[in-house]
This record gives structure tokens, C-alpha cells and sequence, in this order.
DNA sequence: CACTTTAGAGAACGATCGTTCTCTTCGCAA
DNA sequence: TTGCGAAGAGAACGATCGTTCTCTAAAGTG
């Protein structure tokens, strides 16, 4: 035994039935992916797969959990990448754009996830909700650096949520194009002095 | 025997499955409604369920089309209503705004069914994304009324899709008012001579 | 080495799904 | 009345789901 506490050798059992649970549930939907499957793509026995996860819905909350990490680590990284406060909104915009275009995009898992879900199990109904909400938390922090008003944060938010939803349904990846255009409209109104 | 056509006494069955699937598929989901409760809701046999929708598929169909024609009806009948074409391109977020107060508002069932059947049904696909591209022609063809140019109809199909995944997600009615409001910031920008 | 614990492989279970089949009843023409 | 086609009720089927159980091999401990 080389340390009392659990050691990761190469990549641990919980993170590859995550990240196989991410790419399934993403390419095929969350009901349309079986815990066998899950087991197979994991390389995982089905014993282990229920110890780590007792639940598929402790799956999809852990896959969720994942996706919210590392879309808010995605974003961040570009909102602190912009030199101005108007950037930094406009950084959400140009994130969609590269996310849209990844061969992967399936649309956003939390709103395909609620759809599927979202009447039946609570639990992965708030966690939807909380990434949303957190979201919107966000770009409001960043209107309120930029001198805007809440009203406009909520603006920039439907955007941002009609981009996802067009993207995933008509493809193309220039609804973030577009999206970003308009939020640089409703930046410069709400910032211009007069009116 | 009254006539050699087919007599509606009161509501054919085809009329009555296709009404209660859309409660059905619109409360719980596609994929969380079974053809037996379909059976039950509608008050028909299951032989005479599959006499009319040879599959369950042929039923999603049948509610999306329903549903595009209610939907498209009641949308124009917003927009026939206003006064002007300024009005028209509102109307439909004042559509908006009283479908989702409606209690049994759980979302766009396009969007929806999207996220649980897009990436297993081709057909459902093509209805979903047919209804969609339609709205943005129509959104087209009321911006091209009003003088402003293609991308600011794009603009405004992203904040109706916005707020109705927004409205569904995180409740409440006000995404349609946020995106009326933001709505009119662009249209204006859109119009004024000047820029 | 003997023994206990652990974990893997996969069969099995009960539920539910979409779909089909059986059986029975009913209405109606001859 | 007799015979027949249509339709309702619901059992049945095969597949698949999430979950559990069995069996066996391996590994750590005395």
C-alpha cells in the first residue's frame, strides 16, 4: 500500500464512467443511453458502476455537475482573457461561437437534459435551474461592472439561450454571430447618455 | 347509413388521440407517455389507436402539426390585430407573453422534442426544424415590412427562442416582456436613419 | 498455506415499452 | 335466423430498461 488515501493510478473509475456518461448522454440524449452501455463505454463492471453511482440519476447529476464546471472554467477563462468590461460580456458571445462550432455540439445539455427530465425528477430539475440561474448571476455581475442596468442582463441572457436552442435545432454556428451583434446593440443603447 | 362520408358526430378518434397526446406529450414528455395510457386518455382501442397511427412516431407527428397550426393561428392572429408593421413584429412577443402565463405552458414542445428525439428521429427532426425555419421566414418577412434589414429578424427569433427556454426553465412570464423590450431597443436602432 | 474479503462477469428480475394477436361481441345484409 | 366482417377488450410478445443477485476468481491477511 503506497498512501492511506485512495490514489488515482490512471484515471479513477468515477471519472471515466463521468466522462463516458458525458459523451453518451450527450450524443444520444440521457433516457435513450442504458446503465449497461454506460458500463461498457466505462470500462466498468456493473457492481462498480452502482457502487460509485447508486442511481442513474446520481449519473446524470454528477455529468451535470461536470458540464457546469467546465463550462463556467470555459467562460471565465474567456471573460478574463478581454482587456475591458465591455469585453468581458461580449466574451460570453465569442465562447458560444467556438462551442457551436465543436463537432460534439449537440445543443446545451442542461435545456435537453430538462426537457427530457424536467417533470420527472426534481433533483435534476434544480441543478438545470441552478446552472441557469448562476449564469445569469454572472452576467448581471459583469452589466453591473459595465454601468448597465439589470434589464439589460436579462436581455443579454435570452441571447445567449436563443443562440443555444438555434444552434442545436437549425445547426450553424452563426447564431452566436448574431446574438453578439445584437448584445452589442443593447450595450450601446443602454450606455449611451442620452435616452 | 346518413351519408357516404365519413360523419364527425362528435369528435373523430383521430381528433381525440391527437388531443390527448398533446396534453399528454406536453405534461410528461414524448419518450414518459406510453401508447396504453394514450389508449386510455383518448377513450379509443389500441386497434383502432394503431388503425389511424400505424406508429407512435406517426402520432409525435400528428401533435407537431397540430401544434404548428395552433401555434402559426394564433400567432397571426396577434399580429393581423396590430395596427402597423412596428406592431406586427411586437405582436409576436405579446403572443408570448400570454402563452406563457398559460398554466400548461411547459415549454416549446419543438424544443423539447427536439432534445428527446432529435438525434433518434430523422422525421421528427425535419417537422421540428421545418416549424422553426418557418417562424424565422415569418419574423422575415414582417422585419422586410418594416424597412429593417435580414440580421435584425435574426436577432429577434433569438430572443423569442431565448425566452421560451427561459420561460420553461426558470419560470415565470417575464422573459417575454425582457425580450419585447429588447425587442424595441432593436428594431429602433435598426430603423434610425443615422448609423 | 488457509481463510476472508473484494470485485469482476454476466445472468436474472420485474417493470415498462411499442406492437401484435386472440377472443369475443356486435351490427347488419341475405 | 344465419352467417360474416368489423371492432373492442385486453392478453401476450419480444425488447429494453434500471437494478439486483449469483457465481467465481483474485488478492490481501493471519
Amino acid at each position: 500500500m503506497i498512501s492511506d488515501m485512495t490514489l488515482i493510478e490512471e484515471t479513477s473509475p468515477r471519472e471515466r464512467i463521468v466522462e463516458a456518461a458525458d459523451r453518451l448522454f450527450n450524443a444520444r440524449g440521457v433516457n435513450s443511453v442504458g446503465m449497461d452501455q454506460l458500463r461498457d463505454a466505462a470500462g466498468v463492471s456493473l457492481k462498480r458502476l452502482y457502487g460509485v453511482f447508486p442511481t442513474k440519476e446520481d449519473v446524470i447529476l454528477a455529468v451535470l455537475e461536470k458540464r457546469h464546471r467546465m463550462w463556467t472554467d470555459a467562460v471565465e477563462a474567456r471573460i478574463a482573457a478581454a482587456p475591458d468590461a465591455r469585453g468581458k460580456v461580449l466574451a460570453v458571445y465569442d465562447f458560444l461561437t467556438d462551442w457551436f462550432r465543436d463537432v460534439d455540439f449537440r445543443g446545451c445539455m442542461f435545456i435537453n437534459t430538462f426537457a427530457e427530465l424536467g417533470a420527472t425528477s426534481p433533483r435534476v430539475a434544480a441543478a438545470i435551474q441552478e446552472h441557469k440561474a448562476g449564469f445569469q448571476r454572472r452576467l448581471a455581475d459583469l452589466v453591473t461592472e459595465l454601468g448597465g442596468p439589470p434589464s439589460l442582463a436579462a436581455q443579454l441572457a435570452l441571447l445567449a439561450e436563443g443562440a443555444q436552442t438555434t444552434a442545436a435545432i437549425s445547426g450553424g454556428s452563426d447564431a452566436a454571430a448574431q446574438a453578439r451583434e445584437a448584445a452589442i446593440t443593447l450595450i450601446d443603447v443602454a450606455l449611451t447618455p442620452g435616452r
